[in-house]
DNA sequence: CTGTTGTATGCGTGTATGGTCATAGCAGCC
DNA sequence: GGCTGCTATGACCATACACGCATACAACAG
């Protein structure tokens, strides 16, 4: 972290800041929205629809995601939609996926020399 | 760009796996303690210190940073000492601060043109 | 075995937030 | 203007969890 020199603990602002972030991703339901628009834009009601999730939790979800910058909206008359800059999630999740499969292998290997 | 078929996104459960491990990352309590544990490894009661939270607390959430495999301990005697695993966190906060960075330079941009 | 020290855990409390319903706001059409 | 369809928001409940206190448990010293 570039941070100030070794021996530094950042400071609580910043500490405050990560972890708004890493809660946004900490919710299936705004992680699921993310992976939907992973294929593309999408309006609203085809994201209702493929979550099953009520129109203002959609909403809700959406403006949070929106505020930090991971989704993007335009207008199509009256409907809003919805796009997301995926790249650094996708990144995200690829290390935390290969430190499971790491983890999970671990753990086998374990098991067999049991 | 037609419907998503539902085989395309990742399953529930996958999802979950992910937002379990982000929401670890999600409280800067959580974060504080990896912090500190990077600096090399630590006694409780030095971890104590530094933070300030009570000993049930911090013994809380290293165990649960422990059960993700973010952090070890060896016993010396009766204390615990703790050691991060801070690569992957490392790497993780890298990428959300280098995101952050660019997000508060494209909104100065914007109040410069404006 | 007993005491001492360090760590984990049951319990209670306060706060944050996911989720829904109802409703207000807003863009377009007549 | 009013009317219709889409989205945002206030009010609300239920749940999750951070955090501390008290205490039980584990490991060493004597």
């Amino acid at each position: 972290m570039g941070v100030a020199g070794p021996g530094s603990i950042p400071s609580p602002e910043l500490l405050e800041e990560f972890s708004q972030f890493f809660r946004l991703l900490s919710e299936p339901a705004r992680l699921q929205l993310l992976c939907h628009l992973r294929q593309g834009s999408a309006d609203v009601a085809s994201l209702i629809e493929a979550t099953g999730f009520s129109q203002s939790h959609i909403s809700r979800q959406l403006s949070q995601l929106q505020r930090a910058g991971l989704v993007t909206c335009d207008r199509d008359g009256v409907r809003l939609i919805y796009r997301a800059d995926t790249e650094l999630v996708e990144e995200l999740c690829n290390l935390v996926q290969h430190r499971m499969k790491q983890r999970l292998q671990q753990q086998l290997d374990q098991l067999q020399t049991a």
